[in-house]
DNA sequence: GCGACGTGTCAACACCTGTTGGCCTACAGT
DNA sequence: ACTGTAGGCCAACAGGTGTTGACACGTCGC
């Protein structure tokens, strides 16, 4: 069994920190000064838990996928689901934000990105689309929508995505979602 | 009447240089001591020039829109017109990458990216929505998806968004954009 | 001929970065 | 009570960054 350690709370103080920065800077602006300064200590800890910095970003953006119990509900409604469950996920903390910023110049980030995404939608896509080999492809269009309201309304906060509720967006991009799902190919 | 200087030359591999490093490399890694390598140049001409990075940045991420002539045509193919011009836009020259890879680090990246899609979506969005007090909310819809899919395409390089053909993107993505414009809202 | 000016290079500044090793302190096991 | 060790800080390293100023070469007007 493994006991409470005293610097699990460092650990996580750490983390924390390191998530914030790299979710408001980006990886090369987030310097490792800045994230200990936020934890409140040495930047030499930094490096004794974590080993350097990319060991440090792949800790603070380890994410628990959180799949919703999909295969039961009716495949109508699977769109407007699969909107609202990704939007809980960018809106309850800020590791895919933090994500979403660094996998543009980081490729570790954006292998990351690409594994979250298929874990997260290749089993949905699989069970619904009409033809399994064209599943990748829909997963893709997907993604593609997702990442792109995420980039406008939580990293460059266009007004309009942002002044958007959260119903309005679930409505105006479920048919979306449920159409690259389960439409026939065009 | 403006007489060719010899210096043009320079400036004009100065900004080739740094659209290919930004485009490459985003914001803060792209050096200026490497875009100048990349011209052939001393590092100390692009700050002559330019001022300083950030100015460098400005000059080399300034677009020419290119609308096309967009009355004129049926508003039922506005859609997959408007995802064509996108691609193509795209796909000319690394401006566009560049930009989307630094304005997610970088405030004026952010603020000239949103300023395009205003330019370029806001008049066709005001000419073709229903209710006028709409348009902004649907140019970030159409916005949102556009940039999901340069980012997915472009920066990312997810494998399936890159093996679709042009043609595919268009067929899947216009509708969408159609629905986004020209349908009630939801 | 000669100074002014445009074009360019060189060397350096001041600062910040990730990363390392040595030293100190306090608690745990025996 | 003593010692080993985990947790933490400090100072420094080596390298890279944007940026600056002094200096050299060429070409032009006069």
């Amino acid at each position: 069994m493994t006991t409470a350690r005293r610097s699990d709370t460092t650990r996580a103080a750490i983390l924390e920190a390191a998530r914030e920065r790299f979710a408001a800077d980006g990886y090369e602006r987030a310097t490792i000064r800045a994230i200990a300064r936020d934890a409140g200590i040495d930047p030499s800890m930094v490096m004794r838990y974590f080993g350097n910095k990319e060991g440090l970003f792949a800790a603070a953006s380890e994410i628990d996928l959180a799949l919703p119990a999909l295969g039961a509900l009716p495949s109508r409604h699977i769109g407007a689901v699969l909107v609202n469950h990704f939007l809980d996920r960018w809106e309850r903390d800020d590791v895919l934000t933090g994500l979403l910023r660094v996998c543009v110049t980081n490729e570790i980030g954006a292998a990351r990105m690409q594994a979250i995404f298929e874990a997260q939608l290749g089993p949905v896509t699989l069970g619904v689309c009409p033809e399994p080999e064209e599943a990748p492809a829909r997963a893709a269009l997907v993604a593609s929508q997702i990442l792109g309201m995420a980039l406008s309304r939580y990293v460059l906060r266009f007004p309009p995505a942002v002044e958007m509720s959260r119903d309005e967006v679930v409505a105006w991009l479920a048919p979306t979602v449920q159409r690259y799902l389960t439409a026939e190919a065009p």
